[in-house]
RNA sequence: GCCGAAGUGGUGGAAUUGGUAGACACGCUGGACUCAAAAUCCAGUGAUAGCGAUAUCGUGUGGGUUCGAGUCCCACCUUCGGUACCA
């Protein structure tokens, strides 16, 4: 009756904000610490108990920090472009800028409804101006580097034209993809569009001809999102690869850093690897087959030179540039028909099925070792973007090409004896050779070694390393996103707009629809594409990674008009030290990250090489979905569920899966969830098209409304997954809180369970955290709303249990072990609940101790005592360890292995006394008469086992 | 297929380096208070046998190392994530 939450929280949220409690500024007195949290997307569905999981863990860890006396930087802000906005506009021709205006405001209401202290004076969006003059900016900057080998960083293009302009391109230290050598008076002779070709070549933001998934039903490009099955998700229209210019950048020049730089980060060891994983780093040998009857040479890479005696056939990518020529006359139809079906495939469709598909082309190659001709063949399982878009198939030593050749009947040559390495598979690098000229009966090592040596005195070949990772794709072909600061000429060279034009605002639009040639809907604004006299605009925007590759040096100064940050911010910050996000972007816009962080740090605009520090995944909250069983066929016109009791794995797929609102559902998420009589009617209203639907159970059929059985059980299927509209199985943080309160939300979430492991949300334990803030609340207030905390003198026994409290919350915060740190509490209240304590020497610090937990009841509890201030700018109370000393120690008495009994005896007993002391207890007799004691085990502090036999 | 993580009561989950398995909480059972209910408080709660003391079994399965294994090793099963014909 005294604890009204909902007052409370309005109470201290209006005093954070008068107060500025959370705003936070530069204090070269106390130590920065930066707490991140990965901005989300507000999306039109506002947040669901998901997403706060990580919010509140780092509400927690941010607010124990600046108790702890740093200076917390610890703000929120949004990624704000993005398809969704964009789609909606093309629905309801809301304008995106509205629609996320509106979205954000809500997301804004909800999070601060959380109680979390972000300092909302330093929020960023990625879709202001403001903002994204920034991301324009380094966008320009990218365009005027390139990368230098020698160096190993970036490096400005103007010093790589002098070279070109002194010496030409021969031995110039650049990373890039100009194939042509060409002197200095080459390049001199060259036009302004040659030039700027070659240059692009260099550039870290360059264009070149990539391809996109395009629909000519819906005369569109599409994201990888809307393609599914090689269709358009919406429609299902075909999709196909289509060749446009677009821009990219040079992520592959930063690859060995990207890759060599996790050594020195605290990142999760799974998380390392998928990030290594996805860069994909393999020491191969590049080298040149001839092609039988033509002049040019194939080239290829493979990882195993040592296989080269197992080739059989060649394999080129449906998409190689030689397919054509290659191709004799009376192979020409199908070949073309392959290239047309392999075309009409999404990569993904191509890379997951298990069939095996190919075509020859008539043409030969020459092993360059041993002179043998050797059928080339297409297939799409080589892809054309990973190294040469050419193999050597060696059947006998690769899963992939012995497929192959089983199923087209080509010659497998065994070349690698494995006898004496049992288990060992074809991918394992070991092994002796065997059929295989001057290297057999070498070991596989060294017969790579001597390939790779003989190839390159040959002079038809080197080693090379090569990488996974792509240059990342910098165009979409899409409104809400970030214009290019870049104009071309009549001959199509690129040019940037000087900064002090920056932004490049997203100009009026009021059609939002791409137009049909797959340019960006921003082609409509003609006026605008051509304001600038003889030059026409870039049309494309940038894609969402541009804004949200480095939004966390915005945050340190973010109202720079500038700067992205000045140098004080960035100095005194440094970069972040706790980021905290979910799995979902633990490839993606991390490894963007930490590009534009190095890119940033070459160009000596950031402190340090690597912006996150210390990085945790946060697990998912998942939703349960409840679904019925719908006969596919209707029977007698009617449709009919059947009670999922009564259905076999066997007779599923007779039936469709409808989801139902979990709110009809009794125990839903149990193996045994079911919609009663009440729950079936309601079902019956909400879905009026199965109005009349007959419900199948066990012990009878609900028909058109009519039943009998009074207790009707409709058993439903439970599954775990995303919560989502169209699970009907949201759930609102906003209706948790408002009928729990916040404090009573957050602690709930932290309690479920460790922070990185995904759960399903259930409420069923909510009513246990409520019981604990009630009682927490009641050793300071009574029932009439009296202060009852007396200025008596604590015991020895109550600081030991306050201080005991205070060590293990103050270990959990430091490793996110929440749930244990909140059942700490609940130990320390049901201790002091038994002993009666309401003495402000151990209840005060209390108050500290679950600030950062249930920030608002104690901050009412704060200024209840008479304190001042907030409760959120006090120290946390360091524990004190003379306080825990224990006088005996509880031994666990084991017989062999096996505990009998447990005893107390005085910690300061030696090895031999615990041992004589053991030896006499009466249980102990009994279990070991009649035996022999082979020896003693004591552990000081621990536990004794005695052996016997 | 491969990589990663994980399998512990009816449920969510605890358990430094191998050392009392099941903390804390939910749920359930019984009791107190109440005309009654809610709330609150008290007691019990891994399984089996027994009135009980107690005993036996028990951390996905099967082996192993050890005085001692939820924890380490080997093989396997299941689930969840990620990922792909990457040469």
């Amino acid at each position: 009756m005294s604890l009204n939450f909902s007052e409370i929280e309005k109470r201290w949220k209006k005093f954070w904000e008068e107060n500025n409690t959370y705003k936070v500024e530069i204090d070269k007195d106390k130590p920065k610490y930066y707490v991140l949290d990965m901005f989300p997307y507000p999306s039109g569905a506002g947040l669901h108990v998901g997403h706060p999981l990580g919010y509140i863990a780092s509400d927690i860890y941010s607010r124990y920090k600046r108790m702890s006396g740093y200076n917390v930087l610890h703000p929120m802000g949004f990624d704000s472009f993005g398809l969704p906005a964009e789609q909606y506009a093309i629905q309801t021709g809301i304008h995106p800028a509205d629609s996320t205006r509106e979205n954000i405001n809500r997301y804004k209401g909800q999070l601060s409804n959380l109680g979390l202290n972000y300092d909302w004076s330093r929020e960023v969006q990625t879709s202001d101006p403001d903002y994204y003059k920034w991301t324009q900016w380094i966008f320009a900057r990218m365009f005027e580097h390139y990368y230098n080998t020698k160096l190993q960083k970036a490096d400005s293009i103007d010093n790589l034209i002098a070279e070109f302009e002194n010496k030409g391109n021969a031995n110039v230290d650049a990373y890039g993809s100009e194939d042509r050598i060409f002197t200095a008076e080459e390049w001199k002779n060259m036009s302004d569009k040659e030039k700027d070709g070659v240059l692009m070549n260099y550039r870290l933001a360059y264009r070149k001809v990539g391809f996109v998934n395009w629909c000519e039903a819906l005369g569109t490009v599409l994201a990888n999102d809307e393609v599914k099955d090689g269709v358009s998700e919406r429609g299902g229209h075909p999709v196909v690869k289509k060749p446009m210019n677009q821009w990219s950048l040079r992520t592959t020049a930063y690859a060995e850093r990207l890759l060599n730089d996790m050594e020195k980060i605290d990142w999760s060891e799974s998380l390392k690897t998928m990030q290594r994983n996805w860069i994909g780093r393999s020491e191969g040998l590049q080298m040149f087959f001839d092609l039988d009857g033509m002049d040019e040479k194939l080239e290829i890479y493979t990882t195993r030179p040592d296989t080269i005696f197992g080739v059989t056939f060649m394999v080129l990518s449906p998409e190689h540039p030689y397919v054509e020529k290659l191709t004799k006359p009376e192979f020409e139809k199908e070949v073309t028909e392959y290239k047309k079906y392999a075309v009409n495939r999404s990569e993904i469709e191509r890379t997951s099925e298990k069939k095996v598909t190919g075509v020859f082309t008539g043409s030969y190659a020459v092993n360059p070792l041993n002179g043998k001709k050797i059928p080339v063949w297409i297939s799409e399982y080589v892809l054309m973007d990973y190294g040469t878009g050419a193999i050597m198939a060696v059947p006998s030593d690769d899963d992939r090409d012995r497929a192959f050749a089983e199923k087209f009947d080509l010659p497998i040559i065994p070349v690698i004896d494995k006898s004496k390495y049992p288990g060992s598979t074809s991918k394992d690098k070991e092994g002796i050779m065997i059929n295989s000229d001057f290297i057999t009966g070498m070991e596989v090592p060294d017969a790579i070694r001597a390939v790779e040596d003989k190839v390159e005195s040959m002079g038809i070949g080197k080693k090379q390393i090569n990488y996974k990772l792509r240059d990342a794709n910098f165009s979409r072909q899409r409104y809400w996103g970030e214009p290019f600061p870049v104009i071309y000429d009549d001959q199509e060279v690129a040019f940037l707009l000087p900064d002090d034009e920056l932004p490049v605002e997203l100009p009026p639009l009021n059609e939002f629809k791409p137009s049909t040639d797959g340019k960006s809907p921003l082609a409509r604004n003609e006026k605008w594409v051509h304001e600038y006299e003889g030059f026409t605009r870039e049309t494309d925007t940038m894609p969402g990674f541009a804004g949200s590759s480095w939004y966390f040096l915005r945050y340190m100064d973010p109202h720079n008009d500038d700067k992205f940050a000045s140098e004080e911010a960035l100095d005194y910050w440094q970069d972040v030290d706790f980021y905290i996000g979910g799995t979902e972007h633990a490839v993606g816009h991390l490894m963007y990250s930490r590009f534009y962080h190095k890119f940033l740090y070459d160009l000596g605009l950031v402190p340090t090489f690597e912006p996150f520090k210390r990085l945790v995944n946060q697990g998912m909250i998942q939703g349960v979905i409840e679904f019925l069983y719908l006969k596919k066929d209707k029977v007698n016109d009617k449709s009919v569920f059947v009670s999922a009791d009564l259905i076999s794995k066997d007779e599923e797929e007779d039936y469709a899966k409808i989801p139902v609102y979990i709110g009809f559902v009794k125990d839903y998420g149990s193996p045994k969830s079911y919609l009663d009589k009440k729950g079936i009617d309601e079902f019956r209203n909400w879905r009026k098209e199965y109005i009349d639907a007959e419900f199948v159970t066990s012990s009878g059929t609900y028909s058109a409304g009519k039943t009998e059985l009074e207790d009707i059980k409709f058993y439903t299927l439970s599954e775990i997954g995303k919560m989502s509209k169209r699970y009907h199985n949201v759930v609102n943080p906003d209706d948790v809180v408002a009928e729990h309160g916040a404090d009573t939300f957050r602690m709930y979430e932290m309690f479920l369970g460790p922070i990185e492991q995904s759960k399903p949300w259930d409420t069923k334990g909510i009513d246990g955290i409520n019981k604990f803030i009630k009682r927490f609340w009641s050793l300071y207030i009574d029932m009439d709303d009296n202060w009852i905390v007396t200025e008596e003198k604590a015991t020895n026994e109550e600081l030991k249990i306050l201080h005991k409290t205070i060590k293990k919350v103050t270990e959990d915060i430091a490793n996110l072990s929440f749930n244990t740190a909140i059942s700490a509490m609940m130990v320390f209240v049901n201790d002091a609940k038994k002993m009666n304590i309401h003495k402000s020497e151990i209840l005060i610090p209390m108050i500290k101790v679950i600030a950062p937990f249930a920030p608002f009841i104690s901050e009412e509890l704060w200024h209840k005592a008479g304190k001042e201030g907030s409760v959120h700018h006090q120290l946390f109370p360091v524990f004190d360890e003379s306080y825990l000393k224990e006088s005996t120690v509880s031994y666990p008495i084991s017989v062999n292995g096996k505990k009998r009994g447990i005893e107390e005896f005085s910690k300061d007993l030696s090895k031999e006394e615990l041992e004589k002391k053991a030896l006499e207890l009466k249980y102990v007799q009994k279990w070991i008469e009649g035996k022999n004691v082979m020896k003693v085990i004591v552990v000081p502090g621990r536990m004794i086992n005695i052996v016997v036999k």
